[in-house]
DNA sequence: GTTAAAATATTATAATCATCATATTAACTG
DNA sequence: CAGTTAATATGATGATTATAATATTTTAAC
């Protein structure tokens, strides 16, 4: 067989980890296969040797931006040993860092709004990843399910208005207030 | 003059009705003119001898659907006179009536995501209506600004995560969580 | 009724898209 | 190096889009 082993496979990822990117950053409908493939190195047509259609790319990017992700916050959490994970992780998540680099940030906030127009496989396999990433955050903050939920949909909702907004103030004055509330949500949790 | 007196206006006035109820279920980007023009009983060729182009629409209706959404939410909190204001609002806001019946709800999750894509101008825009409803939320709630940011992030995170996912029981659960929170945040600013 | 302006509809344009068919290239095998 | 075939590129299709130009309809005023 022609080209190397795990070639196509090699490919297959770099096509996923382009779509990721160009999906955190535009959201979904406005990118373009040709857009995606450019990004891999690729010309469009090519891509349906690779993916069954553009819905099946956008299941295996949103789970691959999840793992991302969790992996990359749980880096964060290992490098601040003097306060708890959930901590180091709260203040990531909510920093104008996280809000400006949308490339490699999280993909709840870039979809929340989009997901519910979608397909009804890429709204199942956003819910996959939705929990995942719900569970991740809920266990390391130690707290019940129903704090985890409240948690998530303050750090989701905070970072998707922050990057939505157009005043730079009233933006950092957002991810401030998200911050200061995750914290008091964790506090009174545990009371 | 042909057309009776303020037809010209009512028919703008039916365009941007038609376009909130369009973006508020469907975001900005994946509906069309022609789609928006049907809604209010037109043909699309008509559109540009009342609007400058799409992204002016969208203005007009990001608008006009925080109006109507101020006033709903107005109406809600007079209707239950046994409790604080900010609390019926709380419970609508988060209730599965508003998740589901996306027309006439809140546009603010609807956009979230998608804003920061858009243009310059559709983005100031969304950030003048969306410090709008937050202004209303606040004031409702006799909170500081801060806790304001708060619970808007908290309300509005809820609500798109709740539309977005598909599993029944975990959109219910965040709603109730949602709401368990918002009323934490409400009692421990006064605290 | 006739007219004329305003409002709306029809049609056109050029771009972009997802998807598909076909042609070309690359590289392992012998 | 030649042959085979997987991988990729090129090009096509038909749909949809925002926008614009032109044609038609509507209705108030005469």
């Amino acid at each position: 067989m022609p080209y190397p082993e795990g070639h196509k496979l090699k490919v297959r990822k770099h096509i996923i980890t382009s779509a990721a990117k160009a999906f955190r950053t535009h959201g979904v409908r406005n990118i373009s296969l040709p857009y995606i493939m450019k990004g891999a190195g690729l010309t469009h047509g090519g891509f349906y040797s690779h993916f069954e259609n553009k819905d099946q790319l956008v299941i295996e990017a949103c789970h691959f931006a999840i793992s991302d992700t969790i992996e990359l916050l749980k880096k964060v959490a290992d490098k601040h040993e003097d306060q708890p994970k959930i901590q180091s992780v709260i203040e990531f998540y909510l920093s104008s860092v996280h809000r400006d680099q949308t490339e490699i940030g999280c993909i709840l906030p870039a979809l929340s709004g989009e997901i519910s127009q979608l397909s009804e496989e890429i709204r199942n396999a956003y819910t996959r990843e939705f929990k995942r990433f719900l569970e991740f955050i809920t266990d390391m903050a130690k707290v019940d399910a129903s704090t985890g939920y409240a948690l998530v949909s303050s750090m989701v909702g905070t970072v998707a208005l922050a990057r939505a907004v157009s005043d730079p103030k009233l933006s950092d004055d957002l991810l401030l207030a998200g911050k200061t509330q995750a914290k008091l949500i964790i506090a009174s949790s545990k009371g």
